[in-house]
DNA sequence: GCGTCCAGGTCTACC
DNA sequence: GGTAGACCTGGACGC
């Protein structure tokens, strides 16, 4: 099966593939050699598509799979893709106040600021939480670990994320053991009961008219999602008004503007302020501008 | 190889 | 509202 899915002008699809550490999760990887990204997905029905997308033109995305597809599946895997791309949202008002800048003038330039995200927020909830407290690594032992202990195998070896269902049958120590979740092994099996059981709709976020702030509130609310890892659903969801600073950014920060002396998290929340509803994207962008020169920045 | 220390966000208890 | 300590792991370091 091959198919072309058109993106807007302003679209750089290595920018989004390189946009963070997402690309190098589980079920996402790189191919380095064919210059594409590959995601093994779960379509409506069930089946498991293991797909490889690339950037066909300038105007378009491949998308290869080994398999056949239905005309249904054909629109599931499309809409799957143009969500982790997020192909809908409009960037015109972030490139026209990217312009004002002389500094972030190349993002408008670059067409960064597309944050690649998982097929559900569920998906992105769960991988948040695997980043806090941690070294990378040990991240990507854990999603590795979903995924090949309780995702769904496809024909070609890979393995899906796994289903709310799928994490809420494990105990907890099965969680923090062979998961090697550690002490997050509670907040990961109440999220996903809350989710498979519909006490929680997270995939609602995506398209909620709350304000920011109470929608901060509710992701906030979720044991285990302190402020940097609901800003960062937040930025994923397409609302950044908050910064998500973390160690790394807080030492990107001090190294780009304070010769590396370390400052208050709030004197970098007054450096972005002015940027208002933009701000975490500005701020990600600007102490990730280095990577964007880069072929391969991770 | 073993033990110790530290870094990394979030939670809870306490002031 | 602010702070201390616990949570758990991997990596660095010293012995």
């Amino acid at each position: 099966m091959k198919l072309t899915i058109l993106v807007p002008a302003n679209f750089n699809f290595w920018r989004t593939v390189y946009s963070h550490g997402w690309s190098a999760l589980k079920p996402f990887s790189i191919d380095r050699s064919e210059h594409a990204l590959h995601r093994t997905l779960e379509l409506y029905n069930g089946r498991i598509s293991s797909i490889i997308i690339s950037q066909k033109s300038i105007e378009s995305l491949l998308v290869v799979s080994g398999q056949s597809v239905n005309p249904e599946e054909r629109k599931d895997i499309i809409r799957q893709v143009r969500s982790c791309f997020r192909i809908e949202e409009d960037y015109t008002e972030f490139y026209r106040e990217a312009r004002k800048h002389r500094k972030f003038r190349w993002i408008t330039r670059a067409g960064a600021g597309r944050l690649l995200r998982a097929p559900t927020v569920f998906e992105d909830m769960i991988k948040m939480i695997c980043t806090t407290n941690c070294s990378w690594s040990l991240t990507e032992v854990m999603i590795n670990n979903l995924c090949q202990k309780l995702g769904i195998r496809s024909g070609d070896n890979q393995y899906t994320f796994p289903t709310p269902s799928a994490i809420s049958s494990c105990s907890e120590k099965f969680i923090r053991k062979e998961i090697r979740a550690g002490y997050r092994a509670p907040y990961i099996l109440e999220l996903s009961r809350d989710v498979a059981d519909g006490k929680l709709d997270t995939e609602k976020w995506r398209s909620s008219d709350l304000p920011t702030a109470d929608l901060y509130k509710e992701i906030h609310s979720v044991k285990g999602v302190g402020p940097y890892a609901a800003a960062n659903i937040l930025k994923l969801i397409g609302r950044y008004d908050y910064l998500g600073i973390d160690s790394w950014c807080r030492k990107t920060f001090f190294e780009l503007y304070k010769n590396g002396r370390k400052v208050n998290d709030k004197v970098i929340e007054r450096f972005y302020e002015p940027f208002g509803k933009w701000k975490g994207l500005f701020f990600w962008l600007d102490l990730t501008k280095h990577w964007h020169g880069k072929k391969d920045p991770f």
